[in-house]
RNA sequence: GCCGACGUAGCUCAGUGGUAGAGCAACUGAUUCGUAAUCAGUAGGUCCCCGGUUCAAGCCCGGGCGUCGGCUCCA
C-alpha cells in the first residue's frame, strides 16, 4: 500500500500509509498527548470523525476540547447520549431531531405525556452514567433501505419520514451514530467516545410542534448543555445567574420603573422614575432626528378599515390588529394602528410635493398597538402596546446613497451614545421581487456604500431582503456580549405605488419617490430592557431617573439640601432630597441600592461652606467640595451626550 | 393560539387537608447620627378568579385570567 501525505496547519508535511485512520495518525506522527485531547477533525477542510481513514493526500486539522467548535462536536454528543438516556428509562418514546444550539442542545421527543421535572433529573443522571461509561461512537455508512428497515424496526416513525425526505434530495447513502445499543442517524462528526463530553446539565422541557408546524403533532423537547468539565459548567452557571440578575424585568420592579396589570396584558404602566427614563430616550431622539433634517409628525391612532386594505394589513395582518367596532352600525370599522407607515404616506400625499420637497424626512414617536400571541409577550421586549422612533424617508432613487449615509451617521450617534457597539447585515435582491434591475443596483449600491463610507463592517445576506427593496440590519451587542437586532433601514419601492405618492420632477413630470423605512431603538419599550439590561440598572447620570440624591447628616441641614436641590432642578436635573426620618447609613445604602449615581451628603461642614460631599454610585467619596465645582462636575454627566441640557419629552 | 411550570402581605418567599407566616417595605414613637442598612412597637391577606370534592381546601379536581420557559437555528 501506498503512503499519503498529509499537511497539517502550520505546513508541516507527513507520509503516513494510505488508510491509516486520524486517530491512529495523531497518536503516531504528531503525539500522544493530541491524540488523548482530539475531539474530531477537519480533512480538506471537511468536519470527520477521529475513526475516518486518510485515504488520499490531504490537509488535515485537529480539534480539541479548547477549541469552540469542538465543544459544539461534544453538545450534539451529548444530544445522543440524551436520548439514549430517554429511551433507556421511558421505552416507547420516539426520537426525532437533536441538534445543537446557540447555547447547548435539544432534542425532541414523540412521546404523549411531558416530561415532569422529576423525570427530566432521572434522564440528566441516567445521560451522566452513559458519559461515566466512556462508550466509543461508532460511524457507519448504510443504504436508505437498511436504514429504513433498521427504524422500522424500532417503531421509529419520525426518523423514517425525515430519511423519506433526504432520499427525496438524492441522497444514496445515510450515516448511522451507534454509541453501545443506541443508534441514531446523523450526519456527525460526532467525538470518539461518550466520555469526551465532560458533564451534561439538562436545562428545561417544553412543547415544541414537529417541525414547528402548529398542525403537525406536539413533540415533547428538551433542553440541555454539556460542558467538557464541571468547572466550565460552574462557570457558566454562575454566569448565568449574573445575567438573572440583570433581567430588566427584576429591575424594573426593585427600581420602580415600570409595572403591568392583569387587564392590560402586554402594555406598561410607567412609574414616575421610569417615565423619566422614556422621555428622555424619546427628547433624546428627538433632537438628534430633528438636528439631522428630519421633521417630526403625529398622526391618528385610529383609522378606518379603508386605509388597511390599501395597505394590505387588513388582509395579511388582520389577525395582529386591534378592530374596533363602530357603535352606529355595529361593525368592526376600525383599527388601531400597528405601524406608521400607512399614515405616514396618507400625510406625504395630502399635498401635492416638488422633487425640491425631497427629501422628506418623517419622524413620529406615536404609540402603536399589536395583538401579539399571549403566549408571545414577555416583559418589555414582546409587548402589545409600544412606540417606535420610526421614521420614513421619501427622496428620489439618486438620494438613496447619501439618504442611507445620512442615516447609518445618525445611528452611530445614537448607539455611541449608550456605548452599545453594531454589527450591520446587508440584505440583497431576492429571486421574487419587484422592480427593474436598475432600481436594485442603484439601491444596492446606495446601501453598500453608506456602510463603506462609514467603515462599517458588514455581513452579506445575498437574496435576503424583501420582495419591494433591499436592507441594512443592525445588531447591537451589550455590556455582557449578547446581541439584540435593533436598528434597521429598509427600502421600499412597493409604498409609493400602492399608495399612488408622486412628486413633480425637474422635467415637470410625475415621478414615483422611494421609500425608506428607518429605525434606531426599535420600540422605545424594547430599547429600555435592552438598556437596563446593559446598564444592569445603573444608568449613566444623563440617563437616571434620579440623577443625584442629597442626603443630610442632620435635619438641621435640609433647608441648605432644598436650595441646592432647587438649583440643580432648576437647570432641568432630576434630583431629590431624601428627608425620611432615617438614619444617613441607610439613606445612602438605600440610594445605593436604587444605583443613583451621586449621593450629595450634606453636615454642617457643607452648609457652612456652601459645598457638598459628593459619593458615586459603586462607592467613591469624592471629597468634599464647593458646590459650584460639584456643579460643573455634575453637568458634564447629567447633560445629554449631546451636550443639551435635559429637556425631556 | 399550543405544551409545561408557576400565581400566598407592596416586594422576596415559607407553608402537602385541620386557627395564614417570615424578612424587607409601610405606619407610630424614640433616636439627628459624617459615607451600605438605629431601636421598639403597630398595622397589613377574598392565599389570582369561578365552580366542584370533603365534616374541613392556600393545599385535591375542573374551568378561566395572568406570569414565566419553549413552539423548524436541518438526519
Amino acid at each position: 500500500m501506498s503512503n499519503v501525505i498529509v499537511t497539517l496547519p502550520n505546513g508541516d508535511k507527513k507520509e503516513t500509509p494510505q488508510g491509516t485512520r486520524i486517530a491512529d495518525f495523531v497518536k503516531n506522527s504528531i503525539g500522544a498527548g493530541l491524540a488523548k485531547a482530539a475531539v474530531f477533525a477537519k480533512l480538506n477542510g471537511a468536519e470527520v470523525d477521529l475513526s475516518r481513514a486518510i485515504d488520499a493526500d490531504a490537509s488535515l486539522q485537529i480539534f480539541t476540547s479548547k477549541n469552540p467548535e469542538a465543544l459544539e462536536v461534544a453538545r450534539h454528543d451529548a444530544a445522543h447520549v440524551v436520548a439514549d438516556a430517554v429511551q433507556q428509562l421511558f421505552p416507547g418514546t420516539q426520537v426525532t431531531i437533536g441538534p445543537t444550539i446557540e447555547e447547548g442542545f435539544y432534542y425532541d421527543f414523540f412521546r404523549e405525556k411531558p416530561f415532569t421535572p422529576e423525570e427530566l433529573e432521572q434522564i440528566e443522571k441516567r445521560a451522566n452514567e452513559i458519559v461515566q461509561k466512556d462508550v466509543a461512537f461508532v460511524r457507519e455508512e448504510v443504504s436508505p433501505e437498511a436504514a429504513v428497515k433498521l427504524f422500522e424496526g424500532k417503531g421509529e416513525k419520525f426518523k423514517i419520514e425525515i430519511i423519506h425526505d433526504i432520499v427525496n434530495k438524492g441522497a444514496k447513502t445515510l450515516t448511522l451514530y451507534k454509541h453501545g445499543d443506541w443508534v441514531d442517524f446523523c450526519l456527525g462528526p460526532h467525538g470518539p467516545s461518550t466520555g469526551k463530553i465532560g458533564v451534561i446539565k439538562i436545562l428545561s422541557s417544553s412543547g415544541a410542534y414537529w417541525r414547528g408546524d402548529a398542525k403537525n403533532p406536539m413533540l415533547q423537547r428538551i433542553y440541555g448543555i454539556a460542558f467538557f468539565d464541571q468547572k466550565a459548567l460552574d462557570a457558566w452557571s454562575k454566569q448565568k445567574e449574573e445575567a438573572a440578575k440583570r433581567d430588566h424585568r427584576r429591575l424594573g420592579k426593585d427600581l420602580d420603573l415600570f409595572h403591568f396589570h392583569p387587564f392590560a396584558p402586554g402594555s406598561a404602566f410607567w412609574s414616575p422614575k421610569g417615565t423619566a427614563l422614556y422621555t428622555t430616550l424619546q427628547g433624546f431622539m428627538r433632537k438628534l432626528a430633528l438636528d439631522s433634517g428630519y421633521v417630526e409628525i403625529k398622526t391618528p391612532l385610529l383609522f378606518n378599515k379603508g386605509l388597511w386594505e390599501i395597505s394590505g394589513h387588513w388582509d395579511k395582518y388582520q389577525d395582529n390588529m386591534f378592530l374596533v367596532k363602530d357603535s352606529e352600525s355595529g361593525e368592526l370599522t376600525y383599527g388601531l394602528k400597528p405601524m406608521n407607515c400607512p399614515s405616514h404616506y396618507l400625510y406625504f400625499a395630502m399635498k401635492k410635493h416638488s422633487y425640491r420637497d425631497l427629501p422628506m424626512r418623517l419622524h413620529t414617536q406615536d404609540v402603536l398597538h399589536r395583538n401579539e400571541a399571549q403566549g408571545a409577550l414577555s416583559g418589555l421586549t414582546r409587548v402589545r402596546q409600544f412606540a417606535q422612533d420610526d421614521a420614513h424617508i421619501f427622496c428620489t432613487e439618486d438620494q438613496i446613497g447619501s439618504e442611507v449615509s445620512r442615516f447609518v451617521k445618525l445611528l452611530d450617534q445614537v448607539y455611541g451614545a449608550f456605548g452599545l457597539t453594531y454589527q450591520a447585515k446587508l440584505s440583497t435582491r431576492p429571486e421574487k421581487r419587484i422592480g427593474s434591475d436598475e432600481f436594485w443596483d442603484k439601491a444596492e449600491n446606495g446601501l453598500k456604500v453608506a456602510l463603506e463610507s462609514m467603515k462599517v463592517e458588514y455581513e452579506l445576506k445575498p437574496g435576503d431582503g424583501a420582495f419591494y427593496g433591499p436592507k441594512i440590519d443592525f445588531d447591537v451587542s451589550d455590556s455582557i456580549g449578547r446581541k439584540w437586532q435593533l436598528g434597521t433601514v429598509q427600502l421600499d419601492y412597493n409604498a409609493a405605488q400602492r399608495f399612488e405618492l408622486s412628486y413633480i420632477g425637474e422635467d415637470n413630470k410625475e415621478h414615483r419617490p422611494v421609500v425608506l423605512h428607518r429605525a434606531i431603538y426599535g420600540s422605545f419599550e424594547r430599547f429600555i430592557a435592552i438598556l437596563i439590561e446593559h446598564f444592569a440598572g445603573a444608568f449613566p447620570t444623563w440617563l437616571a431617573p434620579v440623577q443625584a440624591i442629597i442626603v443630610t447628616v442632620a435635619d438641621r441641614q435640609l433647608e441648605y439640601a432644598n436650595s441646592l436641590k432647587a438649583k440643580l432642578g432648576a437647570e432641568g436635573f432630576r434630583v431629590e432630597v431624601d428627608d425620611r426620618g432615617l438614619s444617613m447609613q441607610k439613606k445612602i445604602a438605600e440610594a445605593q441600592v436604587q444605583k443613583i449615581p451621586f449621593t450629595l451628603v450634606i453636615g454642617d461642614r457643607e452648609v457652612e461652606t456652601n459645598a457638598v460631599a459628593p459619593r458615586r454610585y459603586g462607592g467613591a467619596d469624592l471629597k468634599a467640595m464647593p458646590f459650584d465645582e460639584f456643579a460643573a462636575l455634575f453637568r458634564k454627566e447629567a447633560n445629554w451626550p449631546t451636550g443639551a441640557a435635559p429637556k425631556p419629552a
